[in-house]
RNA sequence: GGCCCCAUCGACUAGUGGUUAGGUCACCACCCUUUCAAGGUGGUUGCACGGGUUCGAAUCCCGUUGGGGCUACCA
């Protein structure tokens, strides 16, 4: 039975490199039939966020990449949020020292300090040199003058001259020499687990299979392997992903761009092209699709096929993505989704849309935007008339002395066209060029400036359909007292 | 400084000893066309380097170089 977990500390926001990480093991719990947690570690009491959970799970859910055990979610193996498993950790720190596995120390950071720089300046490994006399005791410092002590922590003790490797779904075998492996701390002073301790405790006492994690964590692998055998257990198998890059090649982070997944959201992104994207950082399956659903994926998931360098994460590409996605989404849905987005831009226009317009604005626009959000930053003009016109486009399109005529003489046309749609507005506009003696293009591109202050857009017979008579009597007039 | 990982087009990647080194994004050109997109067609660009092993290496081995990660009482 397997059984994985996503375990992110709460810092307020879901990184996409940790989407990845939740989806491919989401991918593989379902395609093995299996089960998939997640797990919070806060135990970091410095690094606390408000409500960092709750946008965590939202995040994750909005993702479609859903936890069957969880908080709020209990499958018989919980807490899952470390803080409230303290005593769990205590109680195996504790067999720890009793084994002869741990030790106590009470170094203080400014001497921890000093002996790091000490052994940089030798060229040797850094890790903690148990030099000082006091770390011998291994009674419980309440024995001793806790006054005399000071703080402590707990330490595990790497046995000395051993090779430490194992075989990494991803990347085969690695190993380490003991001897480099710091003497990791388990417990820190106020009581609290290191990620070593407590993700290990954890990862076995929920059963835990396959830990599918990003590839920072493999230099301390060696650290969770001596625990697992200081415990008698057997480590689940391991698996580290590649690094999700920035476009300069170095560890993705937020000075560079957006890395957290309520950042596409706001943008407009689907989830299912986000899922999409982040599924082929990383991994690709044997034949050459690229377009997958969720279930596709977990079909054709494989973590043999993990690709082992990391991965630039490629805006383009999403970008690609999210219209493939946009044009398959049904217009209801895409119109639930500009009406927020309007909301969002504070549209207060008098001409607010109804539901068939909203339809027609995306029937129009679909095939040119990229993000949601671009139905209205690309096509404002459906909803306000235009505050300026482009000015290039004018010096191209627009001649003095001649052009506003034309246009008069077109809205004239218009203004009397009883039927008013596409086809009819065509032959309107080409009878109109024709009787002027010019050519349908010295109507058409001073017709859509005019009308949406751009150069580019929607077919101009179908934008003049969509946008009335009114609307656009009032314009062409507007913009013959404004350009001349 | 120490340890570990990695290395195919600009990006994501296919490729597991014999391929004209394939696909997708991006880019360029052309077609379509009232513009912009979309679509169609075609195209430029790549096995980091040096040694081996082999009849034969992108593929296997070693080294070099380069990149990245870790090196906290953070995760």
């Amino acid at each position: 039975m397997v059984r994985v977990r996503f375990a992110p500390s709460p810092t307020g926001y879901l990184h996409v490199g940790g989407l990845r990480t939740a989806l491919y093991n989401y991918l593989f719990a379902k395609q093995q039939g299996g089960t998939f947690v997640l797990r919070i570690e806060d135990t970091d009491r410095t690094r606390l966020v408000e409500g960092a959970v709750e946008n965590l799970i939202d995040a994750l859910n909005w993702a479609g990449v859903s936890f069957d055990e969880g908080p709020g979610k209990d499958g018989g193996y919980g807490p899952y949020i470390q803080s409230e498993r303290l005593e769990i950790y205590q109680r195996h720190a504790q067999q720890l020292l009793d084994q002869g596995d741990a030790y106590y120390a009470f170094d203080t950071a400014d001497e921890l300090t000093k002996m790091r720089r000490r052994q940089e300046a030798d060229k040797l490994p850094t890790k903690y040199d148990r030099l000082a006399m006091r770390n011998q005791f291994t009674m419980s410092p309440d024995a001793v003058s806790a006054a005399l002590l000071g703080d402590y922590v707990v330490r595990l003790k790497v046995p000395a001259g051993e090779e430490v490797a194992f075989d990494d779904l991803v990347r085969d075998r690695v190993s380490f020499q003991s001897d480099v492996i710091d003497d990791q701390v388990l417990l820190k002073s106020d009581g609290y687990p290191t990620y070593h301790l407590a993700n290990v405790v954890d990862d076995h006492l929920m059963a835990i299979t396959h830990v599918i994690r990003g590839e920072e964590w493999l230099p301390s692998v060696p650290k969770h392997l001596l625990l697992y055998r200081a415990f008698g257990w057997t480590a689940p198998v391991m698996a580290h992903l590649p690094l999700l890059l920035n476009p300069d090649r170095s560890k993705l982070s937020k000075r560079q761009g957006d890395v957290s997944v309520e950042d596409y959201r706001a943008k407009g992104y689907l989830p299912e092209a986000l899922d999409n994207f982040v599924a082929l950082l990383g991994w690709h399956p044997s034949d050459e699709r690229e377009l997958f659903t969720l279930a596709e994926l977990a079909d054709a998931f494989q973590l043999n096929r993990v690709s082992k360098a990391g991965a630039v994460f490629d805006i383009a590409k999403l970008d690609w993505l999210n219209t493939q996605y946009l044009r398959l989404l049904p217009a209801a849905d895409l119109r639930a989704k500009l009406e927020s987005v309007l909301d969002a831009a504070n549209f207060t226009g008098a001409e607010r849309h109804d539901a068939a317009y909203l339809d027609l604005v995306i029937e129009l626009m679909r095939e040119r935007v990229r993000k949601v959000e671009e139905f209205y930053s690309f096509s404002h003009y459906f909803f306000r008339d235009p505050t300026g016109y482009d000015p290039t486009g004018v010096e191209k399109r627009w001649k003095p002395d001649e052009t506003g005529n034309l246009i008069v003489a077109l809205r004239d046309r218009l203004a009397d066209l009883p039927d008013f749609e596409p086809t009819a507005i065509e032959t309107a506009l080409r009878h109109t060029a024709e009787a002027n003696g010019v050519g349908a293009g010295a109507l058409i591109h001073p017709a859509r400036l005019a009308l949406s202050g751009e150069t580019q857009g929607p077919g101009l017979f179908e934008l003049i359909a969509a946008l009335g008579r009114d609307r656009v009597v009032r314009r062409l007039a507007r913009a013959v007292e404004t350009l001349g």
